[in-house]
DNA sequence: AATTAAATACTACAGGTGTAGTAACAGTGC
DNA sequence: GCACTGTTACTACACCTGTAGTATTTAATT
């Protein structure tokens, strides 16, 4: 039931197109993704595994295929994290918080703000607006 | 230059062996892993394949073939950890951290912990004591 | 020295991913 | 109605991973 969706780096990115897009076609979201230089059959094969996988679904239109995300993008990152965490930290979602303090060159203004943010979670119970981060799943 | 090491679950579970043990044969490698009920064979091909990617070597001790990680749990942990950022949060370190408050069901309790550990990392340099991690890359 | 036992190397195969060409198909315009 | 053009479906292929069997090497033992 805990809906694990694991994505690669390039469905990823596909599948943030479409989280942008709403829906899309093949076509919009090859144009999203126009940077990464990929041929459009390349996009809709993609495209079509991960609808096999049940990550997104489609309904004709037309002559298009329209494509819609079946999963949040919250919940496939919550997922994708969750994941890491297991390997990585046993599951302890601390050791990444600890993990991250070390390791990444945060300065002390960054520290700052999420401390802020920190401090604001005892009491509020999101702070999705904060961040400008939607909560969608 | 950014030694890039991407390891799947079980490759990760293969190495986590190895730095546990610092440094062993594919039989002690595979009795560490007992639990997972692998054939040897399978530890073994694992870890060749490990060895040609370079992520450890290897020197023959008797009839045995000793494998030493080449890099740190640490470094494999860091390496992994940015890298999911990259592709979930465009490389923003405090969106990860964010997305834990938010997403995790952190206790207020965890978060006095971590917010006494965010406190004093403004001041003190290294927190790996008080989490009881070593630090070795 | 021949036999045995342990360990690795080699081979295999299925499933997933990245990538894309070519074939098939469906609207559109004349 | 037919040719044109944009779209998708089908096919392909190389490489990685999980998994493990079989062959081969090598050290130990008698």
């Amino acid at each position: 039931m805990t809906e694990s969706v694991k994505l690669s780096d390039q469905q990823y990115q596909l599948m943030q197109a479409l989280w942008h897009l709403s829906e899309g076609s093949a076509k919009s979201v090859h144009a999203q993704l126009s940077h990464l230089g990929l041929a459009h059959t390349t996009v809709a094969t993609i495209l079509t595994r991960l609808e096999k996988r049940g990550v997104l679904s489609s309904r004709t239109e037309g002559r298009e295929r329209i494509y819609t995300p079946l999963v949040s993008e919250n919940a496939a990152r919550r997922s994708m994290v969750s994941s890491l965490v297991s390997t990585l930290f046993k599951g302890d979602d601390r050791q990444l918080l600890a993990h991250l303090v070390q390791e990444s060159d945060l300065e002390s203004n960054d520290l700052a703000d999420i401390k802020k943010m920190l401090a604001d979670a005892d009491t509020a119970e999101t702070n999705a607006e904060k961040i400008g981060k939607k909560i969608n799943d």
